[in-house]
DNA sequence: TAGCAAGATGCGAAAGCTTCTCAGTTGTCT
DNA sequence: AGACAACTGAGAAGCTTTCGCATCTTGCTA
């Protein structure tokens, strides 16, 4: 299970790593930041530190098990990497995000980059607004 | 003229103000980072603060001078306020940047944040890719 | 199952970008 | 010119993220 994953990696199954990976697993919220994990862990009564955390998600993004993300927050946020591309949705209010697919930008994009004479190795497309709960709270 | 935009932003006429305008102005690249404009001015010659590039270009910003942009390069970069929405193509062997815009992906956009119950506020298209310079030095 | 070497960890220090503080300076308005 | 608010420079400080290193673990081997 967790550990396959980790071990697949190429990675020593340590108490880090997979109370790092079930907290991204378990955890309601699908965009975490380092220090979203990193208190997590304190809450539960790990006492793991802040470098780990950053060393074992780098690793982990580097594993391809996780997605780092760069919204404009200023600090990264980390998700499980569920093999499917997604764009972003992000409230600028409440920092709630919603993931989406559109078919049609992604061709446009390949489109664009082909005609710049760009090889495309990735891209970001978030857009930043208000979702319905927040303004309806005004 | 350069101090009518500076004044119309209900900002008073400095020469720390006027220095970075007419760079970001006068520069070849259209995108630079504070570090690139205090580089600039040091060049230059004018005894400017770090701390004042900074505070002069997040005050054009405010103003609708300029734009803030954040590519995953971990810092910020700026650009003159051409008025009209673009996105970008940023090349990751160079950080050369390109300027686009596309109807299609524009109209998407708003129709899937509608779809989602969210009203734009912004939004960020970022494509990174190897441009055909890069890509011809291997 | 004991031992070992490579790999991980934790801590504090440090780096990189950006903002803040504050005393001194400058622009603007009269 | 004078007064006052606004601005600046320099360094300190804040934040996120990474590094260095002594210590501890994991996973393999005998």
């Amino acid at each position: 299970m967790d550990n396959q994953q980790i071990k697949d990696a190429g990675l020593k199954v340590t108490r880090p790593r997979e109370k790092i990976l079930g907290i991204l697993e378990r955890s309601g919220r699908r965009h975490l930041s380092a220090e979203d994990v990193y208190k997590e862990l304190l809450t539960n009564g790990d006492d793991i530190g802040l470098a780990t955390v950053y060393r074992v998600l780098t690793q982990f993004e580097g594993a391809g098990l996780v997605c780092r993300r760069h919204f404009e927050t200023g600090q990264s946020v980390f998700e499980l990497n569920s093999g499917d591309h997604h764009d972003h949705l992000v409230c600028v209010r409440c920092n709630r995000v919603v993931e989406f697919v559109d078919s049609v930008i992604e061709e446009r994009q390949s489109a664009i980059a082909a005609q710049h004479g760009f090889h495309i190795e990735d891209h970001s497309l978030v857009i930043y607004g208000v979702c319905t709960d927040c303004a309806v709270k005004g």
